[in-house]
DNA sequence: TATGAATGAGGTTTCATTCAT
DNA sequence: CATGAATGAAACCTCATTCAT
């Protein structure tokens, strides 16, 4: 067990180094001599833990993709109403920019090497399936609690992440013109609407 | 003036080579090699064009930029009413994945980079405010026109560029998954309402 | 004595292990690591046992001299006649690349090295002398029993070691054009023709 | 034409570095920075001229063995009659070790590697199967003139392949103790008695 | 202008060897 | 004795850039 936790740990360290240099240097810049530097090890050391370069750059991408993941999950599991678990999932989305802006980052950088890399490109589908997946559940709580109609819900999904993800890129790339939370109310109030969800209080 | 207009049709000829190498291998996994091969060149000439590969692909960008650019001005100019220019204007952006993919691959290709590279940073984010501002000029007009009220323009344009720029990203990585046409259009209804433009036809 | 015993015996185990890797891999591109997972052991243990990679390799190469040895020797001297002494010994030699076709490829990793490195080339030197010393002994022998004329026994045992060197890397290099046995014997016939010893059943 | 004159020469440049590293460092113990240096040229061109570090081996060897091939025929094609250009291509081989030994030491090294590296076995086989070739053929025309008897030819090419070969990794590693020189004498008496050849001076 | 040979720094990766456990 | 994580030098190879022609 102790073994096993080092070894973890380990790579742990690792993939955490690498994340860093890559937000400070990018990936393209960004060395397995710089790596170990920023973690504290020797180069060799590295390729005991990870097979290459490559593997290891999946590995911080899956590992920032899991965290990202549990990120946005985190506080809407613990509610019930449909409704409400939809305008926390988006409002924990849009909040990922300023939140972990290091997580959009890294993830810009690899965007540009998916459509070069197919296990890579499937890692990020996936990523994003995976979440649309959760709003469609919780669409469908709502579709069999006759709170909204089947049709409605079609689309939802990808609008809502494609909304969280082009925010985010232009917040990123352009800070004090893109007010990324305002346009993400804005984008919620509407999808509310849409789905007949009338809000009282449409943000003090 | 003979001179000039070879040096830029070389220019043309070299970006257009580049643009090709960055769909086909990536920003990351191309050499000057690959691109003097693809354009026809030797690698020397490369520097008489430009001062070096950092130039170089800074104006592959621009050029790309500005192609788009037209690209997405193009059929909008024709028109007169402010409604049709917006419904015009995001229907050319909606297309661009599809019409022009390399596009989008090489955009996504600089943006890994752009946060380690202020210049290009720079021409990124100034690429996206001028496409908010002709919608913000749109708006404007409608608002002068009485059609909108001016709190209701505000956060339009950035939310239009994010659902372009994120459907396309989504479609891209999945395509198979993500209906970005369908969800696009469903946005542009979104956005006609909250305009309280009635659409007779929802979709011909 | 036990101890004694265990080291020996975990040395013997670590060379055969390393025999193995050469005859798999090559000398070349064999690794410690490599040895020691062949060996079932760690990596350092096995310096407990060698002082380090190039003393191990002298201890195989000596090994394995002497096992060769002791192989082409095994039947011979329980002969007693210096022409059937001889006969065997040419056997024998000839018989190594088919019977022992590890030791070939052991040989020849080592042969490489052997002008870069004194003293690998003196082990290497020593083998052979040994072994032709045999011959000179038989045929030593053979002349103090007036079987053969002192000048007729001068060349004969490196002339037949290099016959079985010879045909030996030969064989290996190109087994199905290459009848290292009938040359062999054909040798061997000469040889005995020319110690004038008439054989009257010239192989059944 | 001065063009491709430029190429070959420059590879040969590098060729000829490549085998003096070899018979200086050893195979294994010489790297792509030594030959650069032995070249007087930097290690990135050699890239320009093989593809890699086993390219260029390859066409060591290949070059080596095109020189030997050529140095072993040289004088025998003058000559007319079977038994003399027997004679002469047998003296040559002897001449091998003596007169170019760094053809030996070069062969002896890769002689190793052969057995883990299919294509380099191929390209031995082949310089041996060559060398044997022309053998067979003298042999035969002195079958066709009645000299020899079809039975007493075979397994000559090999034997007296063989013999140079074992004779001269002999010597190599000790010369002091081995008498190349004397010992192939006596196998071209062996051979030109078996063959009903009577040398009238047995050499004075 | 145009070529492509040449440079050499720097990248990824391997590996003999050591040492804390 | 035994382990295997850790080191760091050095290997192979690539590539942006220069320059003689």
């Amino acid at each position: 067990m102790a073994k096993s936790d080092t070894k973890e740990w380990r790579q742990e360290q690792v993939i955490e180094a690498t994340s860093r240099c890559i937000v400070e240097k990018g990936l393209a810049d960004m060395s397995m001599k710089d790596i170990a530097r920023e973690a504290n090890i020797s180069t060799g050391i590295i390729y005991h833990y990870f097979k290459n370069k490559e593997d290891l750059l999946l590995q911080v991408i899956k590992k920032a993709f899991q965290k990202s993941h549990e990120q946005v999950m985190e506080t809407v599991e613990t509610l019930s109403s449909p409704v409400e678990k939809l305008e926390r999932h988006l409002e924990n989305i849009l909040a990922v920019p300023k939140e972990n802006p290091d997580f959009f980052v890294v993830l810009l950088n690899y965007l540009g090497e998916a459509k070069h890399h197919p296990e890579l490109q499937a890692i990020v589908a996936k990523f994003f399936r995976n979440l649309r997946f959760y709003v469609e559940q919780y669409l469908q709580e709502g579709v069999e609690q006759g709170l909204f109609a089947p049709e409605q819900v079609r689309h939802l999904p990808a609008l809502l992440y494609s909304v969280g993800l082009g925010l985010g890129v232009m917040w990123m790339m352009d800070p004090e013109s893109v007010d990324a939370n305002g346009a993400g109310k804005l984008f919620l109030q509407w999808m509310l609407e849409h789905l007949g969800v009338g809000r009282t209080e449409p943000d003090a």
